[in-house]
DNA sequence: CCATAAACATGATATATGTCATGTTTATTG
DNA sequence: CAATAAACATGACATATATCATGTTTATGG
């Protein structure tokens, strides 16, 4: 019973947890993607994160101070997500201090990563914020191809569009330029990045 | 010497340390307001955050796995700042297993609240983000005032501009806009908030 | 307190992106 | 495999916000 870890599995259509439940458990995600959505009343989304094999959940922030969930976790295909109390979490950190260090740096690099993305939203232009998406994407999630990089994760338009604070058409006519111009091809079954470069190109262009 | 804190004294055009500078102390605010801002090449700002006394330095993401700052720090008036070298303030965190629990806990909290403008600024107008920031600045940084809540801070449309990715222009018609509905009074200096729940209205109106 | 710069204001115009509508192609599932 | 839904596509139009320009007011520092 190491710290009564538990695993479960979830599919495409589940919730692993909804926006406002109670924070109980910590998360972490052990095969597949998972991603962190948060929602307006009227229906929009934005996705904040995908979360891949190693991630400690996303609205993680929720599990340390909050009582109800920040955001939903969902996820994008099948997956399978370990499970740990709260407080077992907490005294095991507290018990291990390399193990608490370990998790300041990770809160620190995530912290990191949403006030980049924070910037891209203020500064850069929808193009520009999707080309930076799928470079990512490339790196976290692609594997080599012939013709360019293959994701893995599949990955539609209208997810594209909630990652980068755009609509579905938007996200729909940006990838057909892309595609027009050759940086891209597949949609989201086979997702390809042809030209890494010049999508690196335009998401750094002024 | 108490694990080697010195206090730092800067003025409104000093920078505490700038996008690119290795991190090689932790920070945090005695005295005043500091701002974290990222910039890009063509010199627009965006600025992620204002930290108030006993907050942890911004940009701190940097300072526990990074090597360069990912973004500056400016004193917004005049600021008293604590400093520690990080390899000193690690190994307290090391012994210290409360503190590391503490820092944990601040970090998941830092980590929400990005996530939270993320989504802001990924689903909300511009005049709901400026109207969110005023009501988070009042609560943060406001005192009692016969017509309203005051805000201590000094700051102007190019600030708020800046805080909630929009042009100082928009920023200026949008304050015009709550000066000319009695929503707030005053410019930088004596920033006044007239009707807290007219914004808040505001800020979460469809 | 004067000179200079910063902050605030406002109009005209441009443009990126959203919205709505309609159709085709591609997946999914019973 | 047919039926149904989801994803992709594209046009026409609306609109929020950016951009550029110019002027006034307010603050600041020597």
């Amino acid at each position: 019973m190491l710290h009564e870890l538990t695993e479960t599995r979830y599919g495409k259509h589940d919730y692993i947890f909804r926006e406002g439940d109670p924070t109980e458990y910590f998360h972490i995600v052990k095969e597949g993607t998972v991603k962190c959505v948060k929602s307006t009343p009227e229906g929009k989304e934005c996705t904040l994160k995908m979360l891949m094999p190693g991630d400690l959940f996303c609205c993680d922030a929720a599990a340390f101070d909050g009582t109800a969930h920040p955001g939903s976790a969902q996820p994008m295909g099948d997956v399978s997500i370990l499970r740990m109390k709260k407080k077992s979490y907490f005294e095991m950190l507290r018990r291990n201090p390399d193990a608490a260090m370990e998790v300041i740096k990770y809160l620190g690099n995530r912290l990191n990563e949403a006030q980049e993305k924070t910037k891209d939203l203020a500064l850069d232009r929808a193009d520009q914020r999707l080309a930076s998406l799928l470079i990512d994407l490339a790196a976290r999630n692609g594997i080599a191809d012939p013709n360019g990089i293959r994701l893995t994760v599949r990955m539609t338009r209208q997810d594209m569009a909630n990652m980068v604070g755009i609509t579905t058409e938007t996200a729909i006519r940006i990838m057909s330029r892309f595609k027009r111009d050759r940086l891209v091809s597949g949609t989201a079954n086979r997702l390809l990045i042809r030209d890494l470069k010049g999508l690196k190109a335009l998401a750094s262009a002024s």
